[in-house]
DNA sequence: TTGTTATTGTGTTAATTGTACACAATGATA
DNA sequence: TATCATTGTGTACAATTAACACAATAACAA
């Protein structure tokens, strides 16, 4: 009971992971990053076998659920900071191991508490991709970006789970500035434009956006241009905080 | 084992709910009604103590939680088939009835599984005042309306629960018909908007509201005006579900 | 019976916001 | 140096929202 429960072995982790975690309580993140114009997911590929999930984990006896996610994101992606937003919790009595043939690690206890049935909480976060380092759970033999759309089937119900991200992603892309977290420090007009099309799933007008973009007034367009394009070079911007905070007084809308 | 886990004695209950219910996971109501222009929510009144709390309960092992979340509602308003909003759940390790000084009736066990930290899963519903039946729990002595700014000091964090589903429910108004589950049957255009001014806490002018909720092709008049008022009568409305699944599909917004 | 009062029904107009486009400027390439 | 794809900026029109005016009605008081 004294052990850094984050070091169990498998078999420990199997046999007493509740001494330590709550049962029947899982914390599942959808990690949401953007590269190459395109939405991806942070996934696990299972040691054991060809199956993939989102990363988890669990709750301490005595720990907050949102410190809980933290944890599992700082894991996963070696970021702290980073805002979670808890979006679902999932509730299905067919949320269970046994249900869908999904056996512990050889010489664990196939009574396991993981074994039972799960409720998880769903939540999201937006990560900058070159600052994500993907580690793998001791679980799992790699942890790897995939392509929003091409998610391959996963465990239980976690293909749901995104969906279920996706759309609530969706909604608050609408009120809160969450596209600028997905962005490096300095980014292009076209480059914030594409993640927008690419989490609505919809093309938008290349001037009417950035009138709107600019005219939310939280923008600062720095004197430097992206090199390297084949074409005009794009001015950089880069999302200011200050005029944030003072922007939300007032009340501002990032509808498209 | 076999008994009926809602017709447990209080004894029973702290002893061996445990058999029946999840541990650590429970679920809380906020049941919202709306009468004399006010908006209200269903509240219990403690046996025991001065205490007051929402209308909450347990999950069976094997029962889904959105059905866990009806049959709550059924029990203390007699209503069926009403829809619930899973809007979020609260996991603050000190939701722990031991930190609070909260006991179990005499003459149970103190160590109950009910003394230990619980996280808990928001729900809020929308139903019609007049159709209600309030039903206090085998643990309260009554079940009554509250109006929302009058909300005692309740247990645990139950009063930001109901600061959080006043939160979600004020979002979903501008996407959903939310407001017509409120109100009965036949309702005129002032209640209507007294409600949306209610939920929103701000006045709307008269003229724009009407045209905007007409504008939408939901409403039917009909060939009624409500009596007994003391100046002229208003016409009486119906929210028409079909108008509305039609409109759903084309796609409408109820933002005022 | 009749005028007063508070409220409802139905417009119209002005301001704001959103949508659809056009054209010049730039940087790499041929 | 001409071409091409792309970026920067502006303008006209449509749609929506906000502000406001006046007639009709029912209860009440004189």
């Amino acid at each position: 009971m004294n052990k850094d429960p984050y070091s169990l072995s498998a078999e420990e982790f199997y046999a007493r992971g509740d001494s330590y975690f709550l049962p029947h309580i899982s914390i599942d993140c959808v990690i949401f990053g953007f590269h190459d114009n395109q939405l991806k997911v942070l996934l696990l590929e299972w040691k054991d076998s060809l199956r993939w999930s989102l990363p988890g984990g669990f709750i301490l006896k005595d720990e907050d659920i949102d410190q809980a996610a933290t944890t599992i994101l700082l894991k996963r992606t070696g970021l702290e900071k980073i805002h979670l937003h808890q979006f679902h919790t999932f509730g299905d009595p067919n949320r269970d191991r046994k249900k869908h043939g999904i056996n512990p690690p050889k010489g664990s206890n196939p009574k396991s508490w993981i074994m039972d049935r799960f409720i998880t909480i769903g939540y999201w976060a937006l990560v900058e991709h070159s600052k994500v380092t993907p580690s793998p759970d001791s679980f799992s033999r790699s942890c790897s970006w995939c392509e929003v759309s091409e998610v391959p089937d996963l465990i239980l119900d976690h293909n749901l789970i995104i969906d279920k991200a996706l759309e609530s992603l969706r909604l608050q892309l609408n009120d809160y500035p969450v596209g600028f977290n997905l962005l490096p420090t300095k980014f292009t007009m076209p480059e914030l434009q594409s993640l927008y099309e690419t989490i609505l799933g919809e093309k938008l007008d290349r001037r009417n956006f950035q009138k709107k973009m600019l005219s939310l007034g939280v923008l600062t367009r720095l004197n430097e241009q992206k090199q390297g394009g084949a074409h005009k070079a794009p001015f950089l911007y880069k999302f200011d905080k200050k005029k944030y905070q003072m922007a939300l007084k007032r009340g501002l809308s990032f509808g498209i």
